[in-house]
DNA sequence: AGCGCGTTTCCTGGTT
DNA sequence: TAACCAGGAAACGCGC
């Protein structure tokens, strides 16, 4: 099951695959009856719902939407029942509060709320604030969110960067998927079988090693933390120099289902 | 405080 | 010779 922090930045995100992960981390919360998120393809070509007033979000940005506060709040998504949350940008500014209340109970009083000064304010809601330090974040940032939220900064952060994959396998798989941010550095040798191939290895490196705030990563030891993948079936052995697999236990990396 | 996970770092030795 | 691969060993940072 693919962890919705994996999924980053809004170029990622017109991915239609790594649509259908957000799903998947929907089901994560819940039966996945009650929880999924049928695919929108018209969805797959959105922009990202920071950038767009929420009356013009489409199910997808909604989706997003309601992740971000999930993760950057630690709501309970236990408490949120995800199909009353299959609707489009305009279908939820019409939401009442006390229809958010129906449709999350204590979370939809957090989500309302952030949803307002969104609608008021923009993302400058989450402007001027005192620092707030991520690693804090808990529930009790409701109380932030009541005083103005967290700085812009940590903000776009949270729309574009900690959304991003934590662990290195999906940190690659992402770069496969997004053209605009891979370059060249990554590329596919057989889609339909996961097979790829690391074209700039230096690049690479120097990419990983900057998501992980690390200026001393090499391909050298890169290269080495994904051969530890073949143990866990991440990824599998191809015998061709910079070409790797990914292998059962990977996923989100198909493009089936464009 | 201790533990497990996912690396990171280093290394030896082998291959392209 | 440089670049890469295989995988052991130990250290490390982080979350729980």
């Amino acid at each position: 099951m693919m962890m919705l922090d994996s999924v980053n930045h809004s170029t990622f995100l017109q991915n239609p695959m790594l649509c259908e992960s957000l799903m998947s981390w929907s089901e994560l919360f819940g039966p996945a009856e009650e929880n999924y998120f049928p695919f929108d393809h018209q969805a797959g070509c959105d922009s990202s719902w920071t950038s767009t007033h929420p009356e013009y979000w489409t199910r997808h940005n909604v989706c997003e939407w309601l992740q971000f506060c999930c993760d950057q709040y630690k709501l309970d998504a236990n408490c949120i029942s995800f199909s009353h949350f299959n609707i489009n940008g305009q279908q939820l500014c019409s939401m009442t509060q006390e229809e958010f209340l129906n449709a999350a109970g204590i979370c939809g009083e957090y989500l309302y709320f952030i949803l307002q000064k969104i609608k008021t304010h923009g993302i400058s809601f989450f402007h001027d604030n005192e620092e707030t330090k991520s690693s804090d974040k808990h529930y009790d940032d409701k109380a932030c969110l009541r005083t103005g939220g967290v700085k812009n900064q940590e903000f776009q952060s949270h729309s574009r960067t900690s959304l991003q994959s934590s662990h290195l396998w999906e940190f690659v798989r992402d770069l496969l998927l997004s053209p605009e941010e891979n370059s060249g550095i990554l590329e596919w040798e057989d889609r339909d079988q996961g097979i790829f191939r690391v074209v700039k290895s230096d690049a690479l490196a120097k990419m990983w090693g900057q998501r992980k705030k690390n200026d001393r990563m090499t391909y050298e030891k890169l290269s080495r933390a994904l051969r530890y993948y073949y143990k866990t079936g991440i990824l599998e052995r191809v015998d061709r120099r910079l070409v790797y697999k990914f292998g059962k236990n990977a996923h989100g990396w198909q493009d089936s289902k464009l």
